[in-house]
Parts: C-alpha cells; sequence; structure tokens
DNA sequence: TTTAGGG
DNA sequence: CCCTAAA
C-alpha cells in the first residue's frame, strides 16, 4: 500500500520511494531499528543534495541518488524548486498516478474485505485530487498556482504533503503499535508547518530550516540498509536469500523455503505493496524495483502465483504486509497451514499473529468514524484535503498511544483535529470542558440553576429524556459530536474491559439513551449533542481515581446527581437547555423559529411534492437548512394546517391573538396550506372514505367563503 | 430510513 | 420540539 503512495509521485516521491524501497535507511539506533516505520527530516542543500539527519543517512541517500534513475529528477528539480514538482516530475508523477489506480483496482479486487475497499477508495480519491492538482500545475506553470490544498509554506511541497498524508492514513490504518510512535509525532509536525494553522510548531523544523536552505520528510524503513543494487530475488540461492531477508527485516531466519523468502522479502521492501517478486532485480548487492509499471503489472497475479504460507513470521517490520497478507488471504487458508515453515520462529508468529489481530480491529472502526467525521465537516476539497491526512494521524496516535497517555493524547488529537477540520478551537476547548467537568459539576449545578428547584426538576426530567444541549446549532454540535469521536473510540479501546463495564453502567443510570458511536450520520441535533455527553461520562471518570465516583453514579447512586451534572454543564456551557422567552415562555433553546420564508418554502414544497414526502422536501427544499429536519418539516405543517383550520372559520380573531405571541403566518399562506391539505385530502383519500372527501369538501366550503 | 402520530 | 412505532 505504502509503494503506492510513493509511486504516485513526482520527484519528491520517487525521493521517499527510494528511501523506502531501496532501503535507505541506516538507523544505527536501537530505538529507531525497532521502529519498522520511520519518518525522517531530510534536509535539503542548495545544490540540491538531500542531507539526512545522520551521516549515515547521507551516505546512503547519495549512494540511492546515484543508483536510481529517480535521480535526476531529483537533484535537477529539487535544486531550483526545492521539494516543488516539475513539471517534467508532474507529468510523470501523473503517469506514476495512473499506474498507480491501476494497482489500487487490482488490488480492490483481491482484497476481499470491505475495510480494505474502503481505504482503497479512499486513497484513489485522494490520487485523483493529487493528479488534478498535477495537471493544473502543469497547465499553469507554476508550482504552487493551482493549490487548491495548502498553499505549503516554502518547506515541502504539497505533493509530497499529500503523499504523506496518505502515508500517514495508510500507517494509521496499518495501526502497527511498534511502528507509531515515532511516526506519529514527526508527521504531525510536518503537517502542521504546512498547514501553517501551527506555525513554526515543531522544533524539527527549526532545526532544519537553520541548518539547510529547507526541509523534507522522508519516510524509511529501517533496515534495508543493507541492502543495494537491485535484486532479482528469483536468482538467489537461499544463502543470498537469507541475506536479504536479514537485511531486510533485521534478522535472520532458518527458512529454507524460498518461495517464503522472497515473498517476505519482496513484501518486507514494498512496504505491503504486494509486489511479486519478479519485480526486484538485483544489482550490487541492492535490491530495487524494477519500475512502478511493473509492480503495477505484477500486482495482479502476484498472490495467485505465491500460495499463501501460514508461518507469517517477520520482524515487526513487516507488520504492513502482514496486514496485507491476512487481508488478502481467507482465514481459512492461514489456518489450514499452520507451519509451512518450521523452526525460525513460532514465537514469531504467535506475536505477529497476535499483533495483525490486535491491530486490525481498531483499524475498522477507526475507519468509520474518521470518514463519519470527514463528511460532516468538509467544508471543502482544501479542508477536506489537508483534514483527512490529520485524521489518519489521529488515529495513528490513539492507536498507539491509548495505552498510556489518554487524557493528554486524546486533548492533543482533539485539538489538532479541530484546527485542521476548520472549525477554530471550539472543539478542543469544549472537550476539555467537558472532561474536567465532571467533579465540579456536582457543585455547580445548584449555582447554575437559574430557575431554581423548579427548573432544576425540568431539567432532570429533561436530562433523561431528552439529551439536547445543542449549542443552539446543529452544524456545531455535529462539530462536537466528530470531535468526541475519536475519543471516544479511543477511550474504548484504551479500557477495554474495565472501560466498558463502566460506560455500559453509565449508559443505563441514563436511560440508556443509545449513544450510538456511529450513529447516523446526519444525526439530529439532539443525538449529536447528547453524544459528548455521554461520552464524557463514560469515560471521564476512568483513567484516574475519579473511578470510584464514576461508578457511584453508574450504580445509580448518582443517579440525579449525575444528571444534574449534565444538567449544570449545560447551563454553563450551552445555555441550557431551554431558554426563557420574552413572552414569559420558555422554549427550548435551539429551537428555531420559523421565519416566512422557510414556511412559504414549506408550503411551496409541500405543494410540490405533496404533503409526507417531508424527506423529500427537506433535501430538495431546505437543502440548505440543515437544523430542519424533515420531521420538524412535518411537524410545522401539521401546525400550519391546525393553524389554517383553525383560523378560516372564525375569521380572523385567531388570527390576531396568535400574531400577539409568535410569529403570525399570513393568511394567504395559511389559505394555501389549507388549500394543499384539501386537495392531498381529496387526492389520496379519495378512494376510500367518501366521508373525508365530505368533509374536506365542506372545509373547502368554508375556507372559500371565508376568505373570497 | 422515513413517515406518522402522540407527548 | 422530541420520541417512537411502523413500514
Amino acid at each position: 500500500m505504502e509503494t503506492v503512495v510513493e509511486v504516485e509521485g513526482n520527484d519528491e516521491a520517487k525521493l521517499k520511494e527510494c528511501g523506502i524501497r531501496n532501503s535507505t535507511s541506516s538507523l544505527s539506533s536501537p530505538k529507531q531499528i525497532s521502529d519498522p516505520v520511520v519518518y525522517k527530516l531530510v534536509r535539503l542543500e542548495g545544490d540540491g543534495r538531500i542531507v539526512p539527519a545522520t551521516d549515515d543517512e547521507l551516505m546512503e541517500v547519495e549512494s540511492l541518488l546515484i543508483d536510481d534513475k529517480c535521480q535526476m529528477h531529483i537533484v535537477a528539480d529539487l535544486g531550483q524548486t526545492v521539494g516543488c514538482i516539475s513539471n517534467e516530475g508532474s507529468s510523470s508523477g501523473i503517469a506514476q498516478l495512473e499506474s498507480l489506480e491501476g494497482l489500487l483496482q487490482s488490488r480492490n479486487k483481491e482484497a476481499g474485505p470491505d475495510k480494505l475497499n474502503a481505504r482503497l477508495e479512499y486513497i484513489k480519491e485522494i490520487l485523483q485530487k493529487v493528479k488534478e492538482e498535477q495537471r493544473l500545475r502543469l497547465a499553469c506553470g507554476s508550482p504552487y498556482c493551482s493549490s487548491a490544498y495548502l498553499i505549503v509554506d516554502s518547506q515541502c511541497c504539497d505533493q509530497h504533503d499529500k503523499l504523506l498524508h496518505i502515508d500517514a492514513k495508510l500507517q494509521c490504518e496499518i495501526p502497527l503499535q511498534e511502528t507509531v510512535p515515532s511516526l506519529a509525532p514527526s508527521l504531525s509536525e510536518s503537517h502542521f508547518n504546512q498547514s501553517g494553522s501551527f506555525g513554526e510548531c515543531s522544533h524539527s523544523s527549526d532545526k532544519l530550516v537553520a541548518g539547510g536552505s529547507t526541509l523534507s520528510v522522508v519516510t524509511t524503513k529501517p533496515d534495508f540498509s543493507k541492502l543495494k543494487g537491485e535484486i532479482c530475488l528469483d536468482n538467489l540461492s537461499i544463502k543470498e536469500l537469507h541475506e536479504t531477508f536479514k537485511a531486510t527485516f533485521g534478522r535472520e531466519t532458518t527458512v529454507k523455503d524460498k518461495q517464503w523468502l522472497k515473498r517476505r522479502i519482496s513484501m518486507g521492501l514494498t512496504n505491503s505493496c504486494d509486489v511479486s517478486v519478479t519485480s526486484f532485480i538485483i544489482k550490487d548487492n541492492k535490491l530495487v524495483k524494477k519500475g512502478n509499471e511493473e509492480i503495477s503489472n505484477c500486482m495482479d497475479g502476484s498472490y495467485a502465483e505465491d500460495p499463501p504460507i501460514g508461518n507469517q513470521k517477520d520482524s515487526p517490520t513487516s507488520l504492513v504486509s502482514q496486514l496485507d497478507y491476512h487481508q488478502v488471504v481467507p482465514e481459512k487458508i492461514r489456518l489450514e497451514n499452520p507451519n509451512l515453515d518450521d523452526n525460525s520462529g513460532s514465537d514469531d508468529h504467535q506475536t505477529e499473529q497476535r499483533a495483525a489481530k490486535r491491530v486490525r480491529k481498531p483499524t475498522k472502526r477507526y475507519i468509520e468514524e474518521l470518514s463519519e467525521v470527514e463528511s460532516k465537516e468538509s467544508n471543502g476539497r482544501l479542508m477536506n484535503l489537508a483534514k483527512n491526512p490529520e485524521h489518519g494521524l489521529i488515529s495513528l496516535k490513539s492507536h498507539v498511544r491509548l495505552v498510556r497517555n489518554v487524557p493528554l493524547d486524546g486533548r492533543t488529537v482533539v485539538t489538532r483535529l479541530d484546527s485542521l477540520g476548520g472549525y477554530g478551537i471550539q472543539v478542543p476547548c469544549v472537550s476539555r470542558v467537558r472532561r474536567s467537568r465532571p467533579r465540579k459539576n456536582f457543585m455547580a449545578l445548584l449555582k447554575f440553576n437559574p430557575s431554581g428547584m423548579g427548573m432544576g426538576a425540568t431539567l432532570v426530567k429533561k436530562s433523561l429524556g431528552d439529551h439536547s444541549f445543542p449549542p443552539d446549532d446543529g452544524k456545531e454540535s455535529r462539530v462536537l459530536k466528530a470531535s468526541f469521536t475519536p475519543e471516544h473510540v479511543h477511550h474504548q479501546k484504551l479500557n477495554p474491559s474495565g472501560m466498558g463495564m463502566e460506560a455500559t453502567l453509565v449508559k443505563k443510570a441514563l436511560g440508556d439513551h443509545s449513544f450510538p458511536p456511529d450513529d447516523g450520520k446526519e444525526s439530529r441535533v439532539l443525538k449529536a449533542s447528547s453524544t459528548p455527553e455521554h461520552v464524557h461520562h463514560k469515560f471521564i471518570g476512568v483513567p484516574e481515581k475519579d473511578k470510584q465516583f464514576s461508578v457511584m453514579r453508574a450504580i445509580g447512586l448518582g443517579h440525579n446527581t449525575e444528571l444534574k451534572c449534565i444538567n449544570s454543564s449545560r447551563d454553563s456551557d450551552d445555555n441550557v437547555v431551554t431558554v426563557p422567552t420574552p413572552k414569559g415562555g420558555i422554549r427550548r433553546k435551539h429551537h428555531r423559529a420559523w421565519t416566512l420564508s422557510e414556511v412559504m418554502k414549506l408550503v411551496e414544497g409541500v405543494s410540490r411534492y405533496g404533503a409526507g414526502r417531508w424527506s423529500e422536501i427537506k433535501r430538495l427544499a431546505f437543502a440548505s437548512y440543515s437544523y430542519r429536519t424533515s420531521v420538524d418539516l412535518k411537524d410545522k405543517w401539521r401546525n400550519l394546517l391546525k393553524a389554517s383550520l383553525a383560523q378560516t372559520p372564525q375569521d380572523n380573531g385567531m388570527n390576531s391573538r396568535k400574531s400577539t405571541g409568535a410569529m403570525p403566518i399570513p393568511a394567504p399562506i395559511l389559505l394555501k396550506v389549507r388549500e394543499l391539505a384539501e386537495m392531498q385530502a381529496q387526492v389520496l383519500p379519495n378512494l376510500s372514505s367518501t366521508k373525508i372527501a365530505g368533509s374536506t369538501r365542506k372545509n373547502v366550503h368554508e375556507k372559500q367563503t371565508g376568505f373570497l
């Protein structure tokens, strides 16, 4: 998969490609080695040379530049527009993209799981965008002129940027717990830099900027360092294969199975890009891919030719490929072939199995959540694009770290998500407040309770049956939900056992307002708003000492108190559920008064599509009114109907009276409402009841007399 | 998911 | 406006 991303790209991409495929990284520190995937910062010298963080790397990269065919591109292009794609690069990039797409498709066919498909879809989408941008750029001649996404500050070409994004996404989808820690931070940094939201947030960037002209982030795979040149695995002896294996994964293997070795190596090298072994050529001890096209071509048959092997025992390095393997190879087969290769590591085997398992589960969920968020929040392509990757990051992070710094991480994640989501700091703030609230809330209630006891009762009731604390704005609440969602997942994963229990309990205590993590996208305001609350209560207490407290509440001791907490929070944070009306009454905070135009729209909609087609009307006539649900329309129509019926008989008396209070509905509109009602009443019940028809007619008559 | 109807 | 049952 990752390869896919790399393939896609222009020179920058190629650069990365080189790094990965040719096993550029010669990270020597143990820590780095232990991390299968590492994003490294590389500095581009004025002359276009790439200067990695370490000397070793420098050498590596340089040699790569010499060896690889992409050298020319890199040197030339980077030389002048550091990190930007030259036209030449762009065109080739497009070509690569194309082949990449083919690749993706072929993979799509092979990989059964829907998740994979979803991912591929996503990637394709991104690629599409990238490609388009490239074309635009070509047309304009200027690297940035058409960049619809992020105008990245000097340092990275956005192309590369996107690649990274994709990478990030991919990575997160391949949640390698061992892998990510180092990855996430650097990634995020680069993101921040590029999006500009965070200014110079990354120390690393500072460092690099200071040291050299530009910086660029390169993905590198550890332990590939020993591989040099091109390799045709097919021609290697077992011993050679062993060497290669070692170089690739950093450990020995005793497996004698050539096929297996080749497979493992290729997978390891291509980093989960299912490239057939044959796409490698060996040369001077280096392993290199022949070409992108070939790769993509090979893709299709690769698995067919290469029968699945039961024992997946690689170093952690190849977890990525593991993932693919697991996805592609039916569970059955895997189970049926327990140990094709014996000794070299039943340990590894199990470990990996476990890894794969624990890895995959969260992924799906996360993706769902993320996609949901995306679809909801995306304000435009720009944001969208910038965001997606970010989500990836988030998921990454949570996957990796959830084990410990929950709160800390959670916040970070939220914050970041938010900033990229284009919603300012709102979300994070809210979330923080919510999180810290549980303890205080308790006391806060009394203070905040504006209307005294009576009110309190009302509130309690509401909280029980109606968790509508929404910021009165559908959008906003949705944002909230979105922001919380990840957290929710996060926590759940974090503490599956204990947490789950508590969550359940709390839920019950609350009356189980089935807080659906993946509730329908459109989730009505109500639900959206309630979600955060639930999350809050479910998870907040857990990580620490609050546990007891929450448990208590959950059990019921705090039933009321908890509710009150919610209320108070609403009072303080969200301006209460209800709001006093000038008239003296109380209405729901997020009640949206129907404007005349809305009413007219509604009437028109009904006349056009018919009463009852609320969803249609909603969709077509109220598309822009996100806060009006089809139910709302229906309700309003019902009211209108009532009003129209009530008003007509007794003339304006009613009307005038009404006008005093809420918005007066103009008689003409009521008239129309009535007409429509009758028309439809006639049309529909026509068949069945004459009674209705009679009454309708009567009504018609009345109305007509009344108004004409 | 949408619609209809009750609260 | 909210909730829920039914389709």
